[in-house]
DNA sequence: GAACCGAATGTAATCGTTTACATCGACGAG
DNA sequence: CTCGTCGATGTAAACGATTACATTCGGTTC
């Protein structure tokens, strides 16, 4: 009854659970005649084999574990769809979780993840400070690779977006539309491309002679409930300055959110940006300007390097950033 | 090295691995002394056993299996969300998967999934027609538990909306609005919601003196661009009606910006709403009225049916629709 | 004090695979 | 004719846990 097990198919072929095991990894010597019966006589009987069987014994699952910090940030719904388009192709089956942006949740995951439920873990830690210890002690166990966030002070592997590069491009935009004194919308207390994104807008914003004061700098986390709260601070201070940048698409909407329940209009009287490009940054009024991530290529690079280390190549370690693409919309329009 | 074994533990405590398994699990007679000792020893060598050799010997793994048809729709992402909450709390593990809208997709899914490496499903069947075979096939070898959407002509557990009892809210807010003649975009073509929803739409309109025109019903699929290409189609008819029901909020968010471009005021020219209020349904101008799917009340439930089959408990099978809230924006003021 | 009981622990079978090693012929070389 | 080789297959030992069954031993009971 229920599912079969190798036995069933070797007494019903009149063989060895040996042989079946060889006639149907195709691999090792088997004679043409026995193979095809072998064949036969399994999809006869349904028979598929057992994988925790299989894992126990060949100590490899063909799992991977990929943890986010969340699924309700369309970004990460975006990635995590196409990691899984690679995945399919390769035969591996992805084992989704989520830390809810609590590195204790987070650590609790790797913890479970690592224990033997898969062979390789992609990952996007939610806090750069604190992440690193279970990242680490996940890596001495298990191909680990990072993806869009990274921890501090880990050799890891990485895959994201070039940060530097997106916001001098964002810079290089408002600078063509003639912005003078810019504020900026960030999370950098714990994640590190907020971090990085803070660090390069300033830096290009000098550069292309962009003043970014630091009473312009409004510091809380990834979300449209910071964008409202932060548009609502800055409107406040009186003296609106020539754009908003957001260093992320979800802070862009609540900015605008909030700018238009205030009656200032985008781009009229203020521009705004934000980055990544989710889908409702098309949805919103007027659609958002953004750098787009390039989603598929960070996927299949990701999936690439844990294809490589699950093979036992040992390499280096490579931290990879890839470039985005301005996206103009109306909320930069002249 | 690598993970210590239970092995390891016994031969550091001084005893037999039987024994260091009954003292680990708590539950047959051990010495309090020897299970003291063992615990000790078992924390200092860091042992957590081996899920999968545990699995083989049990016949469980711990995990169940839920696979919806995407996560790029924000109502699935809630859903799967509120599930992985109730599953953390029973210490189970989530295995997320996704069909793609696809039935040849979902099938290979739930064949992997039964192979072994769930002890249960929870799925959203994409077709109501034909998702049935893969599901009963699954059926005859794990507990399954169908939720939000269903497939037809199989006796599975069912857990959603009251889509009766929403579609019959909206009318009734809208007749209290004054409707008298309106247009239906929905999708019914393999989705058993979007059946229930049109059906139960036309009732409850001329229940309550609303008319849904046949030529005034658009049907396609739960997606903004379907809502988009509906509205260009319905305001070409010309004679525009006093609302435009739209069975899900993805096409009620298409709808409006089609409006919206051609310069039709919501709710001024014409009032729209939408079904499962996901979070852009207030991000969109206007913010749209919907009708609220308990989210929370179907994973708890889905959860907890699941639970209890997992238990070896033996039910009849049970269809459970829960009632929605209506949420009232602008997109319905006076 | 023999017989018995039950609590604590050990021994070994088991779950379903894969795979190292053993076996068995057939065949070619000497 | 014998021996070595090699290809096809079988036997049995892993993998790491759980658990049925066996064992031991101190304490009752008559």
């Amino acid at each position: 009854m229920s599912t079969p097990t190798i036995g069933d198919v070797a007494r019903e072929a009149g063989v060895s659970t040996a042989t079946v095991s060889r006639a149907l990894s195709g691999s090792l010597r088997v004679s043409g005649a026995t193979a095809r019966r072998v064949r036969e006589t399994a999809t006869r009987l349904g028979y598929s084999g057992n994988p925790i069987a299989r894992a126990l014994r060949k100590n490899a699952t063909g799992n991977v574990g990929v943890l986010v910090p969340s699924v309700s940030n369309p970004f990460f719904t975006m990635l995590v769809d196409e990691i899984e388009k690679h995945m399919v192709t390769m035969g591996i089956n992805l084992y989704l979780c989520t830390s809810r942006d609590d590195h204790d949740v987070e650590a609790a995951r790797l913890a479970s993840l690592t224990q033997g439920s898969v062979d390789g873990i992609l990952v996007s830690p939610c806090d750069a400070a604190r992440s690193g210890a279970a990242l680490a002690a996940a890596q001495t166990k298990l191909p680990v690779v990072q993806l869009d966030r990274s921890a501090d002070g880990v050799d890891i592997d990485w895959v994201g977006l070039d940060d530097a590069d997106a916001m001098r491009t964002i810079i290089e935009h408002l600078a063509s539309r003639g912005v003078k004194r810019a504020a900026l919308v960030t999370s950098s207390a714990r994640n590190s491309s907020g971090r990085l994104r803070t660090a390069f807008a300033v830096a290009a914003g000098t550069q292309h002679g962009i003043t970014l004061d630091s009473d312009q700098i409004f510091d809380g986390e990834f979300s449209t409930g910071w964008g409202t709260e932060a548009a609502t601070r800055l409107v406040s201070q009186g003296d609106l300055p020539d754009a908003i940048i957001c260093t992320d698409d979800q802070i862009a909407i609540g900015v605008m959110q909030e700018l238009k329940r205030q009656g200032i209009r985008v781009p009229g009287d203020v521009l705004v940006t934000g980055l990544d490009d989710v889908p409702h940054a098309t949805l919103i009024d007027p659609p958002l300007t953004t750098v787009r991530q390039p989603v598929g290529d960070i996927a299949a690079t990701a999936v690439d390097l844990l294809a490589t280390k699950l093979r036992g190549e040992e390499r280096s370690i490579r931290k990879i950033s890839l470039q985005g693409t301005l996206v103009e919309r109306e909320s930069t329009a002249n």
